[in-house]
DNA sequence: GTCGTTGCAAAGCGTTTGCAGCCTA
DNA sequence: TAGGCTGCAAACGCTTTGCAACGAC
């Protein structure tokens, strides 16, 4: 049976208070406000938990750590900002991504990751 | 000034003889057969190099490890086939990605990759 | 009081670095 | 022969695991 420790409280407000995808050291860092002692490996341990659970899901990015966000938003794709290494939801997908495939290839699933600078970067300059 | 050594010889022919992008693992493994005694650093360090000299691409994948092929190829994305976890070369690239981006966003960059069925894996079955 | 959960520290694992010896030019 | 390059092993950074103590129910 689930316990609702202080710990994993203040690990899920994290996720749900973020408008974008953590990495393990950001929720780390935002969930550590609430509980000072909290250690990385009860981070990892959670997040594995509530992926199992089906609570979260993995952002996965080309060359970066994962980051998670809560599951069952509609379908987007991702923004990874090159300046702050933020990353942001980008709604809607209206891309025709099956075209040019090769013969006989079969498309299950895509994954679009956009890079450049979000609005507090190009404001800062 | 850089020597021609075995080992590179090794590295490169094996990036040159592959039709898809190789990981540390999968190059180490096709010059060992040359090089016998081939260390994994060596491969890391070369890869560097030849990434640093523009000689060779990286292909990251989401949640993979970096895999990495000839530089040079014109734009394209990258189809990974989830039954034999190979990477092909997708050619093209028609899609308006940059529509529906928050104000303030700027696009510098994208990066697509599929996933399906190969046709070898479509045709095994 | 039980036993799931936590924090700490040690162990893993893939990648990088230090260094003495090797080998290409 | 000089100095770039290599193999080995140790160092590193991130993630996972072991374990005794803690605390939710």
């Amino acid at each position: 049976m689930e316990r609702n420790t202080r710990q994993r409280g203040a690990l899920r407000r994290a996720f749900q208070r973020a408008d974008r995808p953590l990495s393990t050291s950001e929720v780390l860092e935002l969930a550590r406000a609430e509980v000072g002692r909290l250690g990385i490996a009860t981070v990892y341990r959670n997040i594995r938990a509530m992926l199992d659970e089906g609570w979260l899901a993995t952002v996965s990015l080309p060359g970066e750590a994962p980051r998670y966000e809560l599951h069952g938003k509609p379908h987007h794709h991702h923004f990874h900002c090159r300046s702050c290494d933020r990353v942001f939801d980008v709604p809607g997908c209206t891309h025709d991504l099956g075209a040019g495939l090769p013969d006989g290839f079969t498309l299950h699933d895509h994954e679009v990751v956009l890079f450049g600078t979000c609005r507090d970067c190009a404001d800062a300059r």
